[in-house]
DNA sequence: AAATGTTACGAAAACGATTTCGTGTTAATA
DNA sequence: TATTAACACGAAATCGTTTTCGTAACATTT
């Protein structure tokens, strides 16, 4: 076992100084050509690298970004990761990422853990339980620290900071007039309660193209589950109570639940009944049939986040001017609809 | 704006120095009650935290684990990092997640940047193309300067670490008996290119509970495809020129694909023909008809790689024992096997 | 020959914490 | 009263870098 070599050690063994050691290292003027050549060498025969750690102690940099999100099994997260890394990396940036697993409190720990120094600036997507409870302190502080901070998907008003969105009403009303140019009427809705944003916006698209539409809104066509589990009673009694010719579901898991049940009842999709679901992800790929999507653009969503932090972390200038951007959902169409 | 405050900051308004700052947050016995009351107070009003970059340096640990993976939008994988962090959040560990993309380089780019200080221990599975240079140095590399290393899932022979895997090998099997149990004899194998240590493993059980059942093993029913992406011209030709009862999977987007395939030639799953797939994902519960699968147990995975490196990170003994845990794989029957 | 300018390097402070050791003040003991 | 012990705190080193500033040695200019 070698244990790294510092600076010091360099320093010893070749009887200069650390400082001159450092420069020549950098290949600074102030050396002179022989020296350089022979600290070089020795650095790289022993492989020499900095120790991270120190040098972000000294620079008050860090080249890492910190991403915390809910779920880590969810695709569309990982997606947006993988946007975020990309961007990341081609900046010479790490990507440090924490799950909150939507608790409320793992959020409040992990951003304290990034905030006290480990990171140069914050990505982040809401708890489920955050926007219950309305709470935003503990990000309050962190953003008056001057660490900057971009939010993304689940986002809130409540702060004040970059933001990058796709415009889920917009998703919805295009889902929706999608069914209703192909001759549905009897127009269901699967969400979830409204705490979360995504959901609320959602849930104003499909009334806002019905309204376009002149079709009444019919409340008992929308089924609002408490949480992202799936409750199989809530999806029978939904479609055995009432007549439905077509389905906007806010995410994969409650389309590919609906669609497998009225299979079982001998409909046809998309003949008798269609079927839209947000999100684009695996499941709505391979889906039996496939899953005509509102596609969210989870990587260039994280894409984007990053560029935005990136561009706050690297020119100091705290100017409180804070930038949305909103990406437009596009429609996949597949076997799902007509 | 209120920037970080500093033990120097509240040691200068306290009129006191920055030794009994540090002792007094730590409640030492050496600091009156006065004093400490007074310093935590402050501390507490100014809402003080240590900056984590500079207790790393002094201490040497960053309570930091960096995780390695090829791919983050692969389901398997994240369960791990669910189960990595679940138990290393526990124990006060932060985890620290990088993406290798399946490319050498990054993987290579990743590890030299999170072992120059970033972390106190690392996760790893290799990357594919790793796996096929077979060129480990930069591993070799890490572990050499006393860094604690644990590999999972994809691991390799020439590193000497503690690693978790599942036992492959008889997955396969298990699965390959499961299909001759209900009477099934032309056993057909869709799997990636050897270079990939599970792929190789999965074939061997496949070829020996053939071999335990007296079935000649017919190569023409092992389709071997170059990379993880489908090519659907490969799944048409093979199910078209030969007679299939039953097919194994080394991955779901495979099984998938061939369910897929299969149904549109009018076959009847499982009547006609039956299918097992690898890792047990989202795409295995949700396919029609849902998947029968052999479960990889990702998140528990993550739990005992992070609580194997855990362990050699807290015990300094550099003792050069390796162990290897070795998972067994369960059989999670669904509707596409009888 | 004196004044000035280069060149090549080292000393030291700094980043923010931890920790060892030393010491002045008081209290307890002989 | 002199000695020792306990208490409460501060000075300084340290972790591994970076960077500013000072300066010895030599070269150049007048």
């Amino acid at each position: 076992m070698k244990p790294k070599i510092t600076l010091k050690d360099i320093a010893r063994e070749l009887e200069v100084s650390i400082s001159t050691v450092s420069k020549a290292l950098k290949n600074s003027e102030e050396i002179s050509r022989d020296t350089k050549d022979k600290i070089q060498a020795f650095a790289k025969l022993y492989n020499y690298k900095p120790n991270n750690i120190a040098v972000s102690l000294k620079n008050r940099r860090t080249k890492n970004i910190g991403v915390i999100i809910p779920d880590i099994v969810h695709h569309f997260f990982t997606t947006v990761i993988r946007g975020i890394e990309k961007y990341a990396n081609a900046k010479g940036y790490n990507v440090l990422v924490c799950v909150s697993n939507e608790s409320f409190d793992r959020e409040v720990i992990n951003m304290e853990l990034l905030a006290n120094g480990s990171i140069d600036g914050l990505i982040m997507s809401l708890s489920s339980e955050t926007q219950q409870k309305n709470d935003y302190n503990h990000i309050k502080e962190v953003t008056e620290q001057g660490i900057p901070l971009v939010m993304f998907d689940r986002v809130t008003p409540h702060i004040q900071c970059d933001k990058v969105v796709i415009d889920d009403e917009q998703g919805a009303f295009l889902a929706v007039k999608k069914f209703i140019e192909s001759g549905k009427t009897k127009i269901a809705l699967i969400t979830t309660d409204n705490y979360l944003s995504v959901s609320k916006d959602r849930a104003k698209g499909y009334i806002k193209a019905l309204e376009a539409h002149q079709i009444p809104l019919n409340e008992s066509l929308i089924l609002r589950l408490p949480s992202m589990d799936v409750e199989e009673k809530a999806f029978e009694d939904f479609f055995s109570d009432q007549e439905v010719d077509a389905v906007l579901c806010v995410n994969e898991i409650f389309a590919i639940h609906a669609m497998r049940l009225v299979q079982l009842q001998g409909k046809k999709i998309p003949q008798d009944i269609s079927f839209i679901g947000f999100t684009d992800g695996l499941l709505s790929k391979y889906a039996m049939p496939s899953l005509t999507a509102i596609a969210q653009h989870g990587e260039l969503m994280g894409e984007e986040a990053a560029k935005l932090l990136i561009e706050k972390v690297e020119t100091q200038e705290d100017e409180m001017t804070s930038h949305t951007t909103i990406l437009q959902p596009t429609l996949i169409e597949r076997e799902s609809t007509l």
